[in-house]
DNA sequence: TTTTATTTTGCAGTTTTTTGCATTTTTAAC
DNA sequence: GTTAAAAATGCAAAAAACTGCAAAATAAAA
């Protein structure tokens, strides 16, 4: 039996019956109890079913936000928001962007660390909301309907009265020369506003926008404290970003 | 059974009843009561309930846990939804509270209306954004994670440069003589301001909460200019709110 | 086709989690 | 104050999870 299948199989089941013992799974499908055990961890990786003591469950069984199914590169973003975390001390003070790679470091955060984040993003709060030692402060705004972020002036005044330790941004574009850029005016202006207020500004990419560029800038690249890529810090690839003031992860 | 379903079981049970006995529930389980007894104080500790001497309690009608698929009375509160809709016109502005009757009233808003919607709630938020002629506008300030709804000084003040047209409210205890009431102070506050922003106050609340009362006081009950409920208007339960200025729906 | 590299799988040993029981402490009702 | 029920504590057995490793299966390359 294929691999994949068995693990349809499984995901089947978990949608069928809400939940799944591994043992019974293992029986079923005559194979061993560690092969299950790493399905279902590999399934819950890619946030298709949750991984419990004994078991799996459904996602749709607790969890009522979005089923963000298939994340484009959702790997390489799990990469980067564990990278991310090693950044995180107790009482740090956070800020967390919105998109696919800052949702995934919200929802890698540890339950027994203590923070105080603040968010302009949707899901992002939504993930922050089930950490019990994170204190989730939302920046208010006109709430953009495709990034599900806030935006708008309202969002940036409500920035630029705070001041954080660290905060965790994403990109739609950058380049070494160029910097981060975007392809939205109105998100620009609120990244702005977010490296503002910054003490250090983290930045969550993936590889395959390294050395894109679009029409809006958010800032040049020695904005940029710390630069974190799911490739290892001395691949090749990162050379351009070398000879600027850059802490790269 | 698997721990992570017990615990959503016990959840389940405290929802519905809201109350139960721990010798009960470790007898419905077949488990013994020590463990039922760490459940309950995990559950406690995730905010997800209250634990009592003997057992646990619900958080209270304002409160609507992070987990749960199944809305207390859900029926009831579609038809009230279903109601409050009626009041919406082609360009209003208004203000959705958090809950799930509000919460709702946000699922069912028609595609094709064109509204501003306020709201310091994120799953109405979340629910307003899949509107295509909806503009959110969100109140950001500090999370309470019961609630899932801003809170604090900072809500409280951006609530207090917007006024809307109508504001929709839920409330956890509701009286014609107490007016409304609530079991957090917190939460007491956010409402006052709330209905300082609004022409008009629209009251959204299943027949269960009529003639109780508790703690603190959001309001008199004549601040509230519009009250509905899942029951026919002529019904006699809503004889005592007849004598006030208030329009019955 | 044969060989090599990579992935997948099962196993053994260790660590962690869960659970029920016995004992002590606390709570609340009388 | 007395007393019974409930909660907290410590402990041990059982189940499950994790780790490293080697064999088997599969894919890729020669």
């Amino acid at each position: 039996m294929l691999k994949e299948e068995r693990q349809q199989t499984i995901l089947n089941v978990v949608e069928l019956h809400n939940r799944i013992l591994i043992t019974d799974i293992a029986e079923t499908l005559d194979v061993s109890i560690d092969t299950i055990r790493r399905d279902i961890k590999e399934l819950d990786a890619d946030h298709k079913l949750k991984k419990v003591h004994g078991g799996a469950i459904s996602l749709g069984f607790t969890t009522n936000s979005v089923k963000n199914n298939n994340i484009y590169k959702l790997e390489q973003k799990t990469t980067i928001a564990e990278k991310a975390l090693t950044l995180l001390k107790d009482g740090s003070v956070i800020f967390v962007d919105g998109g696919t790679t800052c949702n995934e470091l919200a929802r890698l955060i540890p339950n027994d660390i203590e923070l105080t984040c603040f968010t302009h993003s949707i899901p992002v709060a939504m993930e922050l909301l089930t950490k019990s030692n994170v204190t989730v402060i939302l920046i208010g705004g006109q709430v953009s309907k495709e990034s599900q972020i806030s935006i708008g002036a309202n969002a940036i005044h409500n920035l630029s009265e705070i001041k954080v330790d660290y905060s965790f941004i994403g990109t739609g574009y950058v380049d070494s020369y160029y910097g981060l850029t975007e392809f939205d005016w109105d998100i620009v202006q609120v990244k702005k506003a977010i490296i503002k207020c910054s003490k250090k500004t983290v930045l969550l990419s993936i590889s395959e926008k390294l050395n894109s560029q679009h029409r809006y800038k958010s800032c040049d690249i020695n904005a940029i404290n710390t630069m974190i890529t799911e490739l290892n810090p001395e691949n090749e690839l990162l050379n351009s970003f070398r000879n600027h003031d850059i802490r790269i992860l």
